[in-house]
RNA sequence: GCCGGAGUGGCGGAAUGGUAGACGCGCACGACUCAAAAUCGUGUAUCGAAAGGUGUGGGAGUUCAAGUCUCCCCUCCGGCACCA
């Protein structure tokens, strides 16, 4: 058999394509639309490697899939070229930004046709382009005036290296994504976009959207939504008031003291009556020194100054509370201060044990005990109870009571007279019931617990406040024996925590909350009851939440982790924010009909580091008339970050030589949105997350008809280098597309990277593994030879081939796709001869995987028109089944025999025919069959006895 | 710590609760060849001579039947992380 030439064959149809314009996308609003899109490349100055096409080859085979389907087919690629990569690539390279981007572009797009992609360049767009660029002007502008992108001077992010402000989402931690520099904290003057406006609809959206769910928590991590309250706490002998986010009102009345983040504004301000000013000072100063990583690294160690002379009043219950600084409060977050409550959080109780601080529980683990539960009408006596954990340290015993007239092992425990003090109470009952004295007093673990329980000893109910306290035998306690009518009731034992836990009579509803407290003493997060609260006491925690920030005047409100997206770069290469500072009128937009606002030319395009985009230096550019009053202004120098261009271009593709509009109406409301989005995980929390948000705003303006602008979204796996690691120049393991293109072929790359697994999984390549695929192509080439009219057709395969295909490449499973042709191909090649239309059918199966091939086989059977024009095959449901069925025979769930059957054969027929087969025979024998279970056309089981 | 996802041959992986390992790579043997490559054919989870047993990260459970469902645990990958 002769090898069939791929550089020919390639060289051929791809001219041919690109002459007949076979792949130019049409308005055809008769037909039904499909918009599939790819995250467009950054076309950096390295080229592609072999993982880059993967997504773009999935789309493609998508598209062709979709086109043979009969849909009109929107299937168009670009360039997103503005921000720091571009440029920094050219500074290092002493080239203009510009420039470099062209070639970078023309040599990306030289890779790319060479895969033999079906996309109408016609319509290619490119983010750097004053055509496509002031159309993010415009919406720029839109945002101003819906007061959406605002002037602040707000500490931001600051990359020392790349001289430029950064959002949040630059960040890989506390380093510049771009660079790995550790970003510093800088006050300066900057453009921000208000999109947590739009933070409550970018999450009650994600619902309905058909994304992965790992890509739709991420986002709702990203966003962080919490519901809370404001309340707010005055500054005693002042006028001011500390303002205070919590998730936990209902804890007011546990909170102990109050901590300020050290950057907030009402320490500077009260600094002269803070009697403890020079050590505020230095702990201000070390806070601001150290960066974000030195702060959550250097661990949970918590750290803090009181301000002396400052005290806040407690709103719930007046008390004076004192007032911290401590850099576990963070400024960016909420109010920038807290009221702390050491009992029910976790953070507070290691700041309060470290500072020796009061803690006060307010909410109570509520227990039912299910071995005594409460009994019907019986009455319910509250009461007061406590339990003594005694330890004896040298044999690592516990003191416990073994009762008389119940078959209860407990704590030694009692209750506590009316008014009289918990320690107290603990002490004469361990006096009474033990004979212990001047035992050491340790530690109360945790606060109140409630427990219901019957006590059969007073045949009453019992709702119990439970409180336990740990002691320890010491050098001075004393033992008597208890007096006889305690011995009575109950019998002191020693055992370990382990023979009490064993113990099938122990009784001690709360056993797990003091167990866990005996090992490491922490706050209670977790659900209750409300305790020492006042008023409010006995109220459950969501009721409460309510209630006492209604008494105390205070706001339900939400917060959120996502911030305001800092917006612009003190850089070159990025779009001009359309925007003019004038004396008279303050900040006026550049006049809609003078945009774009071009790039201007500049001699040294390097950041100037000072806070100032370079632009600031070119007088003749920055020198402007006011646009509103005709006087003297002069350009915002600032330029937009390298997400502003991504995150619109999915509309400009629908229309991208439009002039007037950003994009035409009607044509937006055909093709949008986009149908099917594919990219990489890494943009699963900043370019979707914006480009949401400005799909949303122009929906809001009428722009856009859709409130999402991407339906079904994929994530491309990564292609790892051979190695397992991530492929890079570093590491020279590099596999370049062209290379495989020009030794295998184009098909049969596109045949491997869909083939090496599942495709949104990280896989690493095997230019071993494929070779497979090349081969599968020749055999399919080798095929072409024993094609005859009437030759040999397995009518069931060539169905089943032609339904699991369709439905694959429409799920995106490609590999299971690609390994039912090979099926296919297998059988075909084991016959004398091949039936002509179903080598036809075969070919159309595999063309949006193997364009090349499958067109030039096409033509070679006679054909003048392209086979990427042709239907997909439709497959006749009754055609799918085989003519035999084979059955399986198990014996108790165990495969022991098989036989073959017509797929209609009836139950009882199988049931006879099953216990028939030589293989079962000898296992049924001298057994009796008690069920018999019969799944037609695929198996028997029979449950024996004996 | 919290939230996602995943653990199946030598390798990539496949499997509506119904024959685990499809398909591909590799490997072994055979054919062709002076020889090799390529190609074609046969075989290829594991223990066992066989009958049969054992096998989908580990442990329990549900079921006639579990890679698949439930619970617990371990490991790996990704995201978030002092977010009040």
């Amino acid at each position: 058999m002769k090898s069939f030439d791929h550089k020919e064959i390639e060289r051929k149809w791809q001219k041919k394509w690109q002459n007949e314009r076979t792949y130019a996308v049409t308005d055809d609003t008769q037909k039904k639309k499909c918009y599939v899109l790819d995250m467009f490349p950054y076309p950096s100055g390295e080229g592609l490697h072999v993982g880059h096409p993967k997504g773009y080859i999935a789309t493609d085979v998508y598209a062709r899939y979709m086109t043979m389907q009969g849909m009109n087919v929107l299937h168009p690629m670009g360039w997103d070229a503005f921000g720091l990569p571009a440029e920094n690539y050219a500074l290092k390279n002493k080239v203009h930004p510009a420039v470099a981007v062209k070639k970078n572009i023309a040599r990306f797009k030289e890779q790319l046709e060479k895969i033999g992609f079906n996309y109408d360049w016609d319509r290619e767009i490119n983010t750097t382009d004053p055509v496509f660029y002031k159309w993010t002007q415009w919406i720029f502008i839109q945002l101003f005036k819906k007061g959406l992108a605002y002037e602040s001077y707000e500490p931001i992010n600051w990359c020392p290296s790349c001289k430029t402000g950064l959002a949040n989402e630059d960040l890989d931690g506390n380093v510049c994504e771009r660079c790995g520099t550790v970003v510093e904290k800088k006050p300066m003057r900057q453009w921000v976009l208000r999109i947590t406006a739009y933070a409550d609809r970018l999450l009650e959206d994600l619902d309905a959207l058909p994304w992965s769910d790992s890509v739709k928590e991420m986002q709702r991590n990203w966003i962080g939504r919490s519901e809370g309250a404001l309340l707010r706490f005055p500054v005693v002998n002042t006028e001011d008031v500390v303002e205070v986010f919590t998730t936990r009102p209902d804890t007011l009345f546990g909170a102990t003291y109050m901590v300020l983040a050290p950057e907030h504004a009402l320490v500077a301000k009260h600094m002269p009556r803070i009697t403890n000013a020079d050590e505020v000072q230095a702990y201000i100063q070390a806070t601001a020194k150290k960066t974000d990583i030195e702060r959550t690294t250097e661990g949970k160690e918590k750290t803090g100054v009181v301000l002396k002379g400052l005290v806040v009043r407690n709103p719930a219950n007046n008390e004076a509370l004192p007032v911290y600084i401590s850099d576990y409060v963070l400024a960016g977050y909420g109010t920038g201060a807290i009221m702390a409550v050491p009992a029910h959080d976790e953070r507070d109780f290691a700041f309060a044990k470290k500072f020796n601080l009061p803690i006060t529980y307010v909410i109570a683990p509520h227990f039912i005990d299910q071995k005594n539960p409460p009994k019907k009408e019986t009455p319910t006596i509250e009461r007061v109870m406590v339990h003594a954990i005694i330890h004896d340290t040298k044999t690592d015993m516990y003191l416990m009571l073994k009762w008389k007239k119940n078959p209860w092992t407990s704590f030694v425990i009692g209750g506590a007279e009316d008014g009289e003090d918990l320690l107290t109470a603990v002490a004469r009952e361990v006096e009474e019931e033990t004979g212990y004295t001047n035992l050491v007093f340790k530690r109360q673990l945790g606060g109140t617990v409630c427990s219901e329980y019957f006590a059969a000893h007073k045949n009453e109910n019992r709702f119990a406040y439970a409180h336990a306290f740990l002691f320890e035998i010491g050098s001075n306690t004393q033992h008597a024996e208890p007096s006889p009518e305690e011995l009575e009731k109950h019998e002191p034992v020693w055992m370990t925590l382990q023979e009490f836990e064993a113990d099938p009579n122990m009784t001690c509803t709360e056993y797990g909350i003091w167990r866990g407290l005996l090992e490491k003493e922490t706050a209670y997060t977790g659900e209750g009851m409300l305790v020492n609260s006042g008023d409010f006491s006995g109220l459950e925690i969501e009721e409460a939440k309510k209630k006492i920030t209604a008494f105390v005047h205070g706001e339900l409100t939400v917060q959120y982790r996502l911030q305001d997206w800092v917006f612009s770069r003190q850089r070159y290469w990025g779009e001009p924010i359309p925007l003019v500072h004038c004396d008279t009128c303050g900040i006026v937009p550049v006049r809609e009909e003078d945009l774009p606002v071009r790039l201007p030319d500049v001699e040294s395009y390097e950041p100037t580091g000072t806070g100032e985009s370079p632009l600031a230096g070119i007088e003749e550019w920055v020198n402007i008339t006011c646009p509103k009053c005709g006087g003297k202004g002069k350009r915002e120098t600032n330029t937009m970050p390298q997400w502003a261009g991504s995150s619109w271009y999915h509309l400009r593709y629908i229309d991208p030589k439009n002039e007037t509009k950003l994009v035409d109406p009607a044509k937006e409301a055909y093709w949008s949105p986009v149908d099917v989005y594919v990219g990489g995980m890494e943009h699963a929390t900043r370019h979707l997350i914006y480009a949401r948000f400005w799909h949303k705003f122009l929906y809001d303006i009428g722009v856009v008809t859709s409130k999402e602008p991407y339906q079904k979204l994929y994530t491309v796996g990564l292609i790892l280098a051979e190695d397992g690691r991530k492929m890079s120049k570093r590491w020279g393991n590099v596999i370049n597309p062209d290379d495989m293109v020009s030794k295998m072929g184009a098909d049969a790359l596109r045949i491997y990277e869909m083939f090496m697994g599942p495709f949104g999984q990280a896989i690493a390549w095997s230019t071993d593994h494929m070779v497979g695929t090349r081969r599968f192509l020749e055999r399919v080439y080798g095929l072409r030879e024993s094609v005859k009219d009437d030759g040999e057709v397995n009518v069931v395969l060539l169905h089943k081939t032609i339904k699991k295909v369709g439905e694959d490449i429409a799920s995106f499973n490609f590999n299971t796709a690609i390994s039912q042709l090979m099926i296919l191909v297998n059988d075909m090649e084991k016959r004398t001869s091949v039936q002509g239309a179903e080598y036809k059918t075969l070919l159309t199966l595999l063309a949006p995987f193997a364009p090349h091939l499958t067109e030039e086989l096409w033509e070679q059977l006679g054909h003048t028109t392209s086979i990427h024009k042709e239907a997909w095959s439709v497959y006749d449901e009754t055609k799918l089944q085989d003519a035999v069925a084979t059955i399986v025979v198990q014996i108790n769930g165990k495969v022991r025999g098989f036989f073959t059957v017509a797929p209609e054969t009836g139950e009882a027929e199988l049931k006879k025919s099953a216990k028939e087969v030589a293989t079962v025979i000898p296992h049924l024998e001298g057994k009796e069959i008690v069920r018999e279970i019969v799944v037609p056309g695929r198996l028997v089981n029979f449950v024996t006895r004996g």
